[in-house]
DNA sequence: AAGGTAGGCAACCGCCACACG
DNA sequence: TCGTGTGGCGGTTGCCTACCT
């Protein structure tokens, strides 16, 4: 039974839709790649629905920005992320969550579009091995601690409180303000939030 | 060789924030 | 101050390809 929401978003979407009457859609063919990166270099890369116009595309702005930001623009990178690359996306992620953006700013010539799908596809893979191996490695510990009758120096419950806690966006957005300079920003919370111990490291250089 | 399946990635969708008149 | 248009963003979809049976 379809929900009142879902009867909503379709509306929504049947709108949309009707707003995109005789747009194009799908793949961009080589020409149209052409059009739009001569459009842009006369122009430069902004007021979007004016540069569809003026290529002459039958696409709209955003799917124009789009195209240029993830494919078309000077200097990208495309596809063999690093290790270097990769642990750095790990630990901003783990700073900032799913801000691709964000993320994408700190790593040159990668777009959000490419980290996001990057994590989706390959990383969170990885950090699910993660979790269970260090479930499993916690659940052996607990065994072999009640069968010593050791008290635990931290319980669980405290434990995942900690993992649970939102990062302290105030530092973070702070520390992405391009517009104050690096030295009057302490970054000492960035090091101590970063550092990731060497067992949880090694699993992703495996 | 043909059909099925899973993974990767480009592109779209919908929401939100902001600029501008 | 309000309404509208536009751009930016994260989530999601769907196509293409490689691999498997």
């Amino acid at each position: 039974m379809a929900s009142r929401s879902d009867d909503n978003k379709r509306k929504v979407k049947s709108n949309e839709a009707m707003k995109n009457v005789g747009v194009s859609k799908g793949a961009w063919t080589p020409e149209e790649d052409r059009k739009l990166a001569e459009v842009i270099a006369v122009h430069g890369a902004k007021k979007w629905k004016s540069i569809a116009a003026k290529a002459g595309l039958n696409r709209g702005g955003k799917s124009c920005r789009l195209r240029w930001l993830n494919y078309l623009r000077p200097n990208i990178k495309r596809g063999n992320i690093s290790e270097q690359e990769e642990d750095l996306i790990l630990r901003l992620h783990k700073l900032l969550g799913n801000r691709w953006s964000l993320i994408a700013g700190r790593l040159p010539g990668r777009t959000d579009n490419e980290i996001k799908n990057y994590w989706n596809s390959h990383l969170c893979k990885k950090i699910k091995q993660r979790e269970q191996q260090s479930t499993r490695q916690e659940k052996q510990r607990l065994v072999l601690l009640e069968g010593a009758n050791i008290p635990e120096e931290n319980s669980t419950e405290q434990a995942d409180e900690e993992a649970s806690k939102e990062p302290n966006f105030d530092n973070v957005n702070r520390f992405f303000d391009l517009s104050i300079e690096e030295g009057q920003v302490n970054l000492e919370w960035v090091n101590q939030f970063l550092e990731l111990d060497e067992a949880t490291l090694g699993l992703f250089s495996q």
